[in-house]
RNA sequence: CGCGGGGUAGAGCAAUGGUAGCUUGUCGGGCUCAUAACCCGAAGGUUGUAGGUUCGAGUCCUACCCCCGCAA
């Protein structure tokens, strides 16, 4: 088939990758304008345009596509255009540039968790599985078809880098499968049932403050939903902490004489393979945390160097 | 020149310009039914690099390298 790829950040890599390596034909990568600065105030590239450059590729940027882009795409004269996290909403006209017209790469069990963030909403929501979904691309945000599905198992030590890492391979995998479906007619549409659809906001920086009063399990939830990114994160003297890596303590496992009613929520008490805080409804045991301006330290290296002492309370 | 924190023993941190220490880890020894326990001892450093000021620099000045938080 003749495709046009759409893609812009590392999820789109693995499947770009894929078909690169088929029989596929490539004839254009459209992504996203380049980003200013980096902390040295270097200019960089979207993950995609990288490996697009890398081999050869023709390399499309558009402010708005659907203003900008039709002109040149139409040219291509494309079977298929494929959009893995693209970041921008295609035109009915550009939908219907293409004989098979657009099909998607969505991180989610769909219709679950349509929009920007379903690979958070299943870790804060406490699913224990989730997947990716390949779909036909309609106006309607991520409403169309279903053609392929692949699923993975969450635990209570999934973070979001680990979804992104295995939906991103096997969303490669599902989109070349549905590629060859579709090519030889054997492809399966599924309608969504439109009264089971939730959506999803686009997650910020203020999505990783958290709140010590809510229950422990909450918490780590979150914990992992925004590793890497923003990442969980407190206060402690004005000044932000991390938090990278936790589990919930049973507080009848907590060996201490003190009574944690007497203690706010937020209130840490550092052993060394532990920073336990006093959630809303018991124990939140900490072990890996970045301070700010600091590298990621363990429990025992934050003991060790005395970076937090017990009794205090953050948030 | 976007803002800011930092580089000291394997790791994490201290040190008004005046003998580079602490916690932990490692190695050796001791105690214990036992340990994330305790006691004794040892090794481990050209303080990121290059200059400068000074009787004397981890500390002050200049330039550069590297790591990180924010912002984007």
């Amino acid at each position: 088939m003749r495709i046009i790829f759409l893609g812009t950040p590392e999820f789109a890599l693995p499947s770009l990758q894929k078909l690169l390596s088929s029989h596929h034909k490539i004839l254009a990568v459209v992504t996203q304008k380049d980003k200013e600065t980096n902390r040295k105030g270097e200019i960089v590239f979207p993950p995609v345009k990288s490996l697009a450059l890398k081999h050869g590729l023709k390399v499309l940027q558009y402010d708005n596509i659907s203003n900008e882009g039709v002109c040149a795409l139409k040219q291509l004269d494309a079977d298929i255009m494929i959009t893995v996290a693209y970041g921008q909403i295609l035109s009915q006209e550009l939908l219907n540039l293409t004989k098979y017209g657009t099909i998607n790469v969505h991180s989610s069990l769909l219709p679950k968790y349509r929009g920007a963030s379903p690979m958070q909403a299943a870790l804060l929501n406490g699913d224990d599985e989730t997947g990716v979904s390949i779909m036909q691309t309609v106006l309607e945000m991520d409403a169309g078809d279903i053609l392929n599905v692949e699923k993975m198992s969450i635990s209570n030590k999934t973070t979001l880098k680990d979804v992104h890492d295995i939906l991103s391979d096997l969303g490669a995998t599902a989109l070349l499968k549905t590629l060859d479906e579709i090519e030889d007619g054997t492809v399966k549409r599924l309608a969504q049932d439109e009264t089971k659809a939730t959506h999803t906001k686009k997650i910020n920086k203020q999505d990783g403050i958290i709140n010590w009063a809510r229950p422990a399990k909450e918490i780590l939830r979150q914990i992992n939903a925004m590793n890497p990114w923003p990442g969980a994160f407190t206060f402690l003297n004005g000044k932000i902490i991390k938090i990278l890596n936790a589990d919930v303590i049973d507080p009848r496992n907590f060996k201490s004489a003190l009574d944690l009613h007497l203690y706010n929520d937020g209130t840490c008490f550092v052993f060394p393979h532990n920073i336990c805080i006093k959630t809303g409804d018991g124990i939140l045991g900490v072990s890996c945390v970045q301070l700010e301006g600091k590298k990621p330290l363990t429990a025992l290296e934050i003991f060790n160097g005395g970076l937090i002492k017990s009794e205090t309370t953050l948030g």
